[in-house]
DNA sequence: CATGAATGAGATTTCATTCAT
DNA sequence: AATGAATGAAATCTCATTCAT
């Protein structure tokens, strides 16, 4: 009798869509058309099932954000120590491993942009900041503790390698000369390793 | 008698307009008529002395750019070592002192995104990255081999260095929150100094 | 043993929908998705009962005349008189007694509106109002007649009290503030009454 | 050197074009497209000149407001006492003498459900009505006063008299059969006439 | 140098209507 | 009867750029 409801697949295929096109043409130039064809559907849908564009990226950014959130926990899953969970904090984030999208990294330093000027892509891009920060402030706390640390800097060393990670997905999405790929991650294991090595003792 | 051509006057005051402009509402919202207004001419005039809108966007790639470097040169001044020199090259990038500009700094995030998918952006745009990696991959270099160290990782330390300043940048324009103003740059230093400490002899 | 066909009660449903919501939105923004929404059917149903909106639109101007019509019969009821009869069609119109509608008489100069510029509606429209002016010209010629008086001018009276009652709706609708609630009925029959009053005999 | 501006004639040449389809078309189907075609100019042009279609009705709501309150002003510039400044207004609003504009008057009606919906044009529209009411009533005080009776109706009187006049526009825009073109203003006239001199005395 | 009106291409969005289910 | 996704035409609005003055 009644028409079976498809919602929710097409709005991640529109979501999709505006994510590979951002990627390559940015925001502005990622016309509702351009969108539209590369989901192979017309432009009136896309209106049909999001209010409008600035709706679809707030859709990407949770999407990214959440997908995120799962590729940590995949490489956490196996991880039997606090070493080992930052481990896989730093591989989610900047390693080359399965699920490693240059899309959806040059997608992340748009919408970065974007957030400088639109008030709920920015809300929605700090709520992504902010929950990353917590999550790596608890695994830095829980490393420096385990080591007998201080974490009096937990926070501010959260904070420093969460830019580091946002650097480093503007520098692979412009300017991928300078770092070899795959030395990220390294690095700044490196980096953290060494800085709580030479904390104080609690 | 001629009257005295104001030329670069006006393309100063017109890149400056963008600037501001750029950094409350991004590159494409930054239409010729707010520019304008901001800068307070007429929008004709802005193409009386640019040839088109991203010719100023380019323009203004450079003027940060050598802003930049011109920064570094204030600070270290006064350095007596590599040390030091490494220490003001961190200030002048991340510190709160004399000339630190929320503006330039968003309008260089808006930047880092347009240069996503305008070529001769991006080319600027690296640039300006190449110029800053190999200056500082020399600073950390001299200040490994100060301390007789290998320099075999001053290349990925400058660029990790580098991205953690980037997106610095990124966090301080859109995500004020997660770190304390003025904290970055001792952050970023204190990281570097453990590093250097802990690597192996040369 | 078939199922009862339910098209009366949801054409109803329709057009009642179409005027709530062109109270508030007027024509051409009452979209079908609106009125569908208001009446708890779905948008394409509406396509299913009436071949375009338009049609619902005659429809409704069909529902409001015949409305008005039987509001006049139910007030005309226990009239005994022509001065009593007049005085009914009168409250009918402009007074605030029961049925008085503010939703309908909204919609009712939404629609005289849109009878300037839509054939179909105009004529509807026009038939509305030759049919409000002849029983008006009736009840007029009556009482001027009753009291000896030349029904000469009865058909520009009429006219006359119809723009009236026209207008009130519209005042009504959009700028209350000029007469208080309930003045309009007293002060038209009183000057109906004075018109008489004065009219020469026949 | 610089360019004449000629904003202000351009401004009242788009609204004449918007009055002159709105009388055709109604409102929204009075489109940017055929507003410029009958203006002469180019689509672009009208948003150069006006922010939005919404800014141009607004325009011509006062436009016309505006030209009501001259058009009584130079009927009852030779006016000798309060009665005939009376007439003169009815005769500048319902009369057929010089001025007297079909389009104008179409345009009114369709302003008229438009404030139905549009805040603005409401709060536009009851200015208007507002400033009307409040010289008829000053019109009418004055006549019953001069004729010794009581003013206590003034108010109301006058609200019904301008409901008479809009109702008329509304019928002459589309449905003129009723009422032979020209005697609206004589019957309103009378109406009033006779009403005042049935009125009590002071 | 400077003005500001003018253009035209193109963007987002709306929406009545259709139709497979 | 009913659903709701899908279409496509058309609307408003934006804006870099041009150009007469």
């Amino acid at each position: 009798m009644s028409r079976k409801p498809n919602s929710e697949q097409r709005r991640a295929q529109i979501v999709q869509a505006l994510m590979d096109t951002m990627a390559e043409h940015g925001y502005e130039k990622a016309t509702i058309q351009l969108i539209a064809r590369r989901a192979g559907l017309t432009p009136g849908l896309l209106h049909y099932h999001f209010h409008s564009k600035a709706d679809i990226l707030l859709a990407l950014v949770k999407a990214l954000a959440g997908a995120a959130q799962q590729r940590y926990q995949a490489f956490a899953q196996d991880a039997q120590d606090d070493g080992q969970r930052l481990g896989a904090y730093i591989d989610a984030r900047l390693g080359l491993g399965e699920g490693a999208d240059a899309g959806a990294v040059a997608a992340w330093v748009v919408i970065g942009a974007e957030a400088v000027r639109q008030p709920e892509v920015r809300a929605a891009y700090r709520h992504a900041i902010d929950t990353e920060t917590a999550l790596l402030r608890e695994l830095l706390s829980a490393s420096l503790a385990a080591h007998g640390k201080s974490t009096a800097n937990a926070q501010a060393l959260a904070a420093a390698l969460l830019a580091m990670m946002e650097g480093t997905f503007q520098l692979a999405s412009v300017a991928p000369a300078g770092m070899p790929a795959g030395f990220a991650a390294p690095m700044a294991a490196q980096l953290v390793r060494r800085f709580i090595d030479a904390e104080p003792p609690a």
